[in-house]
RNA sequence: GCCGGCGUGGCGCAACGGCUAGCGCACUCGACUUGUAAUCGAGCGGUUCCGGGUUCGAAUCCCGGCGUCGGCUCCA
């Protein structure tokens, strides 16, 4: 008989006997909603089949935490690429990670899936799952894993990637080699996950096996719910350079309860698309006839981009920001000198041939802004000098990148440069940093997280004096708005570190917001300098900024992130006057014009529809403020409120109407 | 750029290789004059993305291009 071990178990000392699994302590323990376990704190997790040990610390993980729903969706992986196999036999195996909301799976089939195969592959999946087939770890040599997975080359590359070619020992981490393709191999086993069938009176059935790192879910049977959504290609191993494989996406819960919302999640988001609602709402389009990634603004669009501008354009006015105009196009010396066409050329658009040399669009403002500081000698007393410019730029993207208004190859940056001193550089970035929260959340986006992107050892310019400096700076400049702070260890530019704001929208999607870019390069390359308090020159430190990031892809942000549903400031129409009847006409018309009077923006609908059709339209168009009238009404001199979101007010005297929206139109946030 | 899907009036969709390419919204005209999300009728509007091919016959099948969508790669 094995002899009794002592171990924990959710913190409670317990005692079992020899050769109990995880699963077995856990029940012991009461613990009934583990998936899979953490052993003594290891990062890696166990599976529920783990034979405990001596003294052994057992963390349950639920099915409803981050790293059950990881463990849940990586098994789901399993049952669609066994799916895979059983219904196209032969197809190859790349590999299947869990990912946000999700997992996939990469194959390479005789031919790519259609939505049929899709349809058939979900089905078999259900059966796999009700088979409650058991998912069974077995640890193997290199060549014995080699042998089993002979008809996988893409598995044997990863076996070679991760243990040396050839080789039967010398375990290398490959999570660099193949990113998500930790969930394959890599640890100090290789290990193979058999799905087994155990009918009560016969031996257990092995009916498939992949080579995996693990942990699982004991069997399929606890995958609560799940879906396919997509198949794409997608490049091997990450690479443009490997061949394409075909890529199918799912998406997997803890509960149908937790799936369904998901789904509601996603076709939430695909409701307020903005390019559904930029052509429902009638505020931009994208004419073939121009070119792709070249939106055109319609004047609904144009009166919510003017709103959005303007306002910017004030409070960079009361920060002390200078405005400047700079030319569209450039001689190439200009890029030149600031490196753009050493590094950038292909997202450039190509040059015009003119007058003997190549003339381009610009792809970014800095450059200009740099002669603007440099068109005459500049004394410390003007430091910091801030200029703004909202700059239109061209880059070339890449045909399949173009994507609505938020990757587009035309559009206009908000954009500054700070140019100061090393002493100023502290505060300017504080004051900097409360200005960009102050104003995005202003425009309605409150939500933000920070990430701080710093030196890529490999690939920097400037001293590390100036780098330590600045890091130091931004970090601790992050860290006094309170706000979360993610690193970004090497994801700086070459010339800077800098730190981006996250800011996360109505349905709790992160965009990229504004960026804060430090450069010590281009004020070297353009030789900007100033003349300090004892005579010497000083080279000044250069910061870049855009809150919008650009226009466009802001606007696009905001009218996802509103639904449509504009706050009344930005509102293309702010207020629509409905008639009862025709001759209630005038009547709105004159508190239309008071409206006017304000700054309002107000129409009334004095088509021949009837009332209830005015509404349903104005309601479509997302109007806050609908103002009803008929005889009750022009008897009180008063006009009937409809909202936008259905209710109502009625017999509002006029001027009191006028106040209230005048009212609502000048708040911000 | 790569892989795959899609491309039919302004918009959303329909049409086994075979009748005059049909429907809804929008638009125009007429009637109706209405109290908080769709009044009725008539009409206008399409070289079925472009170019080539197969066929007695192409929106439909094939080839190329352009655009777009979903991914991949990229995003100074």
């Amino acid at each position: 008989m094995p002899a009794d071990l002592n171990l924990t178990v959710d913190r409670k000392p317990l005692q079992v006997v020899a050769g109990t699994t995880a699963a077995q302590a856990l029940d012991a323990a009461g613990v009934r909603d583990a998936v899979v376990v953490r052993v003594n704190g290891d990062a890696q997790l166990r599976d529920l089949a783990y034979t405990v040990a001596e003294g052994d610390r057992l963390e349950p993980v639920p099915l409803g935490s981050d790293e059950g729903r990881a463990v849940l969706r990586h098994s789901c992986a399993h049952v669609l690429a066994q799916a895979v196999q059983d219904l196209f036999p032969g197809t190859a195996l790349g590999i299947g990670p869990p990912i946000t909301d999700g997992f996939y799976y990469d194959f390479a089939p005789q031919r790519p899936f259609t939505p049929e195969d899709l349809a058939a592959i979900e089905k078999r999946m259900q059966q796999i799952i009700k088979q409650r087939q058991h998912f069974a770890r077995r640890v193997v040599s290199a060549d014995a894993a080699r042998a089993e997975m002979a008809a996988e080359p893409f598995k044997l590359e990863l076996l070679d990637l991760a243990y040396g070619p050839g080789s039967g020992g010398g375990e290398v981490s490959i999570q660099a080699a193949a990113e998500g393709a930790s969930m394959e191999v890599g640890g100090a086993e290789i290990t193979m996950y058999d799905n087994l069938l155990l009918p009560k009176d016969a031996p257990p059935q092995r009916v498939w096996t992949d080579l995996c790192r693990g942990p699982h879910l004991p069997t399929t049977r606890d995958i609560p719910a799940f879906s396919l959504t997509r198949s794409a290609a997608a490049y091997w191993r990450g690479s443009e350079k490997n061949p394409q494989l075909q890529r199918i996406y799912g998406t997997a819960w803890e509960s149908r309860e937790a799936l369904k919302a998901h789904l509601a999640k996603v076709a939430e988001a695909e409701r307020r698309d903005h390019r559904k609602l930029g052509a429902e709402l009638d505020l931009f389009s994208f004419p073939d006839e121009i070119g792709s990634g070249l939106a055109v603004f319609h004047p609904k669009g144009g009166v919510v981009r003017r709103e959005m501008e303007e306002y910017s354009r004030r409070r960079h006015i009361e920060a002390g920001y200078e405005f400047v105009y700079t030319p569209h196009i450039t001689k190439g010396d200009l890029f030149e000198t600031s490196g753009h066409l050493g590094w950038y050329a292909d997202g450039m658009f190509p040059p015009m041939h003119v007058d003997g040399g190549d003339y381009y669009l610009k792809p970014m403002n800095c450059p200009f802004h740099n002669l603007i500081f440099a068109a005459r000698g500049r004394s410390y007393r003007e430091l910091p000098l801030r200029l703004f410019e909202f700059g239109t730029v061209y880059r070339y993207e890449k045909s399949g990148v173009v994507h609505g208004l938020t990757r587009v190859r035309g559009m206009t940056q908000d954009d500054a440069h700070i140019y100061c001193t090393r002493e100023q550089m502290r505060d300017e970035l504080a004051s900097l940093l409360t200005f960009v929260l102050d104003l995005l959340s202003d425009y309605g986006l409150d939500d933000f997280y920070l990430e701080l992107s710093t030196k890529d050892p490999d690939k920097f310019v400037g001293s590390d004096q100036d780098w330590d400096d600045a890091t130091r700076t931004l970090a601790e400049v992050a860290r006094a708005s309170g706000l979360e702070l993610v690193d970004d260890p090497g994801g700086a530019a070459f010339y800077g570190p800098k730190i981006s704001v996250q800011a996360r929208d109505a349905l709790g999607r992160s965009w990229q917001m504004s960026t804060i870019q430090l450069d010590f390069n281009l004020p070297q390359l353009f030789e900007l300098e100033y003349q300090a308090s004892d005579g010497s020159r000083q080279r000044p430190v250069m910061i870049h900024r855009a809150l919008f990031g650009s226009v466009e892809r802001f606007f696009a942000v905001l009218l996802e992130h509103y639904a449509g549903a504009f706050p009344a400031w930005l509102a293309p129409v702010q207020v629509v006057g409905i008639p009862i009847a025709a001759e209630h006409v005038d009547y709105l018309r004159e508190v239309a014009q008071a409206l006017v009077a304000e700054g309002i923006r107000v129409e009334v609908d004095a088509s021949d529809e009837r009332m209830q059709k005015k509404i349903r339209t104005a309601q479509q168009q997302k109007v806050p403020y609908m103002l009803i009238a008929g005889d009750t009404d022009v008897g009180a001199g008063a006009v009937s409120f409809r909202y936008r979101d259905g209710t109502q007010k009625n017999g509002v005297p006029v001027a009191d109407a006028v106040a209230e929206i005048v009212e609502a139109v000048r708040t911000r946030g």
